[in-house]
DNA sequence: AACGTTACCGATAACGTTTCCGAAAAGAGT
DNA sequence: ACTCTTTTCGGAAACGTTATCGGTAACGTT
C-alpha cells in the first residue's frame, strides 16, 4: 500500500524533498537536467502524490460534488453524463452524492466541504432552500442546475441554469391549444413539494388563460408524495386515474417524458389511439422519445448546454472568482407524431 | 474557508487537542462529561474534522472509486443507482469517475487508488485486461460489475457481479426457436472489442446450434465501432441496414433493450409489424421497455441485486479482508408483447 | 580582489489530525 | 503512610506534502 513516497524519490535521486516537489508542480529555479532525471525515476517508481497530504498543504483539493435528488430520474441520468465528462475534461474529481428527498441538501454540502474541502458544488435537481446563507458564508462556489430556489428573482449567491420551466411549459401548452384543443389534461409534480413542477404547471395554467380555456380540476393529475416520481409507473399509473374520472379530454400533457411514455402505455391499454383519439406531450426531450411509437412530441431542453454551462459556469466561480447570475437556455419544441390537430367531427360524448 | 480546527475545540473546551480526538473518535479512556462536552461544543461551532488531515494519519479515506465505461448506457445509469445508494448508506464517499473507450482502465484505478489512498474499486462495463496484476499488488479490493475480464475462468483477485450473459443468452434465442423462428437476426457488439457482446452472441449462436439451424452471417449486424453503441440510436441505424440486406427475418434478438427499442422504430418505418410480422426480444429489462408499445419481451438483469451484491462483496473485502469469488444471478425472461409465435401460415419471399 | 547577481538547491516549518507514551490524580489494597 | 492500579489527560511525534527562507557556488563587473 502506497510505500512509495516523496522521500523515496529525492533518496533515489540524491537530491532533497523539496527539489522533487519543485520538479514535479513545474516550478522554476530548477535545473533542467535535474527535473528531467527526477521525472524519470517518478516515472518508473510508478509514485503518485499523495492527495492528502497535498490537500492539507494547499487550499485547494481538485475536487468539486455532484449532489443529485433524483438519481433515478432519466433527464437527470443523461445531465449527469455530461456534467462528469465536464469535471473529468478538467482533471477535478468529481463526488457524487445522493441527496434524498427528506434530507436537507446544504447541510449535506456544508459538511461534505468542510470535511474535504471541495471546492464547488452543483446541485441537480430539486429545490434549494438556504435559510441560513450558511453556503454563501464558507464562500464556496455552487450551481443550481435544472434545480430551482427559493426565490427566481434572486437567485442566490450561487449560479443557476436552466430553462425557463414556465415559459417553456406556457409553448407547449399553447401549441396544444393551437391544434385546437380545449380539454387538455396534465400530469404534474404535487404543487408543494417540487419547485420545477410548480414552474411547469405555472405555464400550463397561463396558456389555457391565454387562450381563453377555464383550467379544470379534475383534468389536473397530481403526484401523490411518497409514491410518485418522474417516471413511467407514475405516468402509467396518474392516466389511470385520470380516465377513471371519465372526464373527456383530448390532449394530455405529461410534464416528462417519462411520465408521457407511461401514460401512452397507459392510454394503449384502454383503446385509446394515440394521436387520434389523444394527443400526448412531454417534456424534457429524451432520447428515448424519438424511438418511442408513436414518436413523442416534447419540449427538448438543452441537455450538453446545460451541462456544459454548468461546470464551466462553476470553474468561472472557482478559477477566476468570477460571478455570473442566472443562465436561462432556450428549450426547443419538438413536434413529433404523438400530437395531432383536434378532428372537428370528433363526437362528444 | 475552514476557519475551525481542532485545535479551537481544544482551546474553547479548555483541553489538549488530543482529548478533543479521543472524544471525536469514541475512545475509551475519557472521562463521560468531558467527552459530552466537547461533542457539544463541536456540534455548536459547527466543526468538522479535515479529512485530508485525517486520511494522512489513517490507512483509510471511507473513499471508493466507481470506475464507469459507458455512462451514456441506461442499464449502467440504473446500476449506478443503486451501487451509489449502497456506498451512501455505508458513509463512504463514491469517486465516479468515466473511462473513455480508448483509456486503460486499470492505469486510471491505480492513480486513483495511490494518490487518493482510495479503499475499493467498482468497474462497472467494459472489459479487464490486466497484464501486469498491477492492482494485485497494491492490494485493494476490486469488483467487475457487469463487466468481463480475459478470462473468464481466472476471475483475477477481484470479485465480479454479473449474469451468465452466455446462458441467459441462450435462453433467449431458445424461447425464440421455440416460437417457431428459424430466421432469427441479431444485433451485436462487434466480437473484438467487446467481451460482454461476444458472451451474449456466443449463447445466441449455441442455441441456434441446438435446433438445428446454421447461422447465417447476413442475419448478424454488428456494431460499428466508434459508431454504435447500446443506444436507441444505434438499434435504429442497425435495423436499417439489415433491411437493406433483403433477406428474410421472423425474429429479430437485439442484444440490449435500447437497441430493441431503436430496432422497433425502424421495423414501423418500413411498415413491419410486431410481433405479427416480426418478433423483436432485447436484453437487460429496462423499465421503459414494460412501457413500450408493444411492450417488450426481454431477458431481465436483476439490477438490485447485482448492484446490492456488488458494494456487499467490495465492502466484505474492504472491512473483512474476506474474499469470494464470481458472483452469477439469475436473469428473467420476461415474455410480453414484442415476440409471437411463427405463423405456419407465412408466406415465404 | 572584492562585490553583486543569478541559478540552483536544502533545511525546516507548517497543514490538521491521530496515536503512542508517559504523567498526574484518584482510588484501592496493605 | 506506602505502594499499586486505574482513570484521565497532555506532550509530542508522526503522516506526506509544499513553501519560505536562506545558503552555496559560479559568474560577471568594477
Amino acid at each position: 500500500m502506497q510505500t512509495v513516497t516523496i522521500k523515496d524519490i529525492a533518496r533515489a535521486c540524491g537530491v532533497s524533498v523539496s527539489t522533487v516537489s519543485r520538479a514535479m508542480n513545474g516550478h522554476q529555479d530548477i535545473n533542467r537536467e535535474t527535473r528531467e532525471q527526477i521525472l524519470r525515476v517518478i516515472e518508473e517508481s510508478g509514485y503518485v502524490p499523495n492527495n492528502s497530504a497535498r490537500n492539507l498543504k494547499r487550499l485547494e483539493s481538485r475536487a468539486v460534488a455532484l449532489l443529485v435528488k433524483g438519481m433515478d430520474n432519466t433527464f437527470f441520468q443523461d445531465l449527469m453524463d455530461v456534467i462528469e465528462k465536464e469535471i473529468h475534461r478538467r482533471k477535478y474529481a468529481c463526488i457524487l452524492q445522493r441527496v434524498e428527498e427528506s434530507e436537507d441538501e446544504v447541510a449535506l454540502a456544508l459538511e461534505l466541504v468542510k470535511e474535504k474541502r471541495l471546492q464547488g458544488i452543483i446541485f441537480l435537481g430539486g429545490k434549494f432552500d438556504h435559510p441560513e446563507e450558511s453556503l454563501e458564508r464558507l464562500n464556496v462556489p455552487f450551481i443550481l442546475s435544472t434545480s430551482e430556489c427559493r426565490n427566481a428573482f434572486d437567485p442566490c449567491s450561487g449560479g443557476k441554469v436552466s430553462v425557463d420551466n414556465e415559459k417553456e411549459s406556457f409553448r407547449m401548452t399553447e401549441y396544444l391549444c393551437s391544434l385546437g384543443h380545449r380539454k387538455i389534461a396534465i400530469l404534474t409534480a404535487a404543487p408543494n413539494d417540487d419547485s420545477i413542477g410548480r414552474l411547469r404547471f405555472d405555464g400550463y395554467r397561463r396558456a389555457l388563460q391565454a387562450y381563453g380555456i377555464s383550467w379544470e380540476p379534475d383534468l389536473a393529475v397530481w403526484m401523490k408524495s411518497g409514491l410518485d416520481k418522474y417516471n413511467f409507473a407514475s405516468g402509467y399509473r396518474m392516466t389511470k386515474e385520470l380516465l377513471e374520472r371519465n372526464r373527456e379530454f383530448t390532449a394530455l400533457y405529461a410534464t416528462s417524458d417519462t411520465l408521457a411514455m407511461g401514460a401512452c402505455r397507459a392510454l394503449f391499454e384502454a383503446g385509446i389511439r394515440v394521436p387520434k383519439d389523444c394527443s400526448v406531450a412531454g417534456f424534457d426531450g429524451l432520447e428515448t422519445g424519438k424511438y418511442y411509437v408513436p414518436s413523442l412530441t416534447t419540449l427538448a431542453q438543452p441537455v450538453g448546454e446545460i451541462g456544459r454551462a454548468t461546470v464551466s459556469q462553476l470553474f468561472r466561480r472557482i478559477e477566476k472568482r468570477e460571478i455570473s447570475g442566472q443562465l436561462t437556455f432556450e428549450g426547443k419544441l419538438l413536434i413529433r407524431e404523438s400530437t395531432a390537430p383536434l378532428k372537428a367531427e370528433r363526437s362528444e360524448v
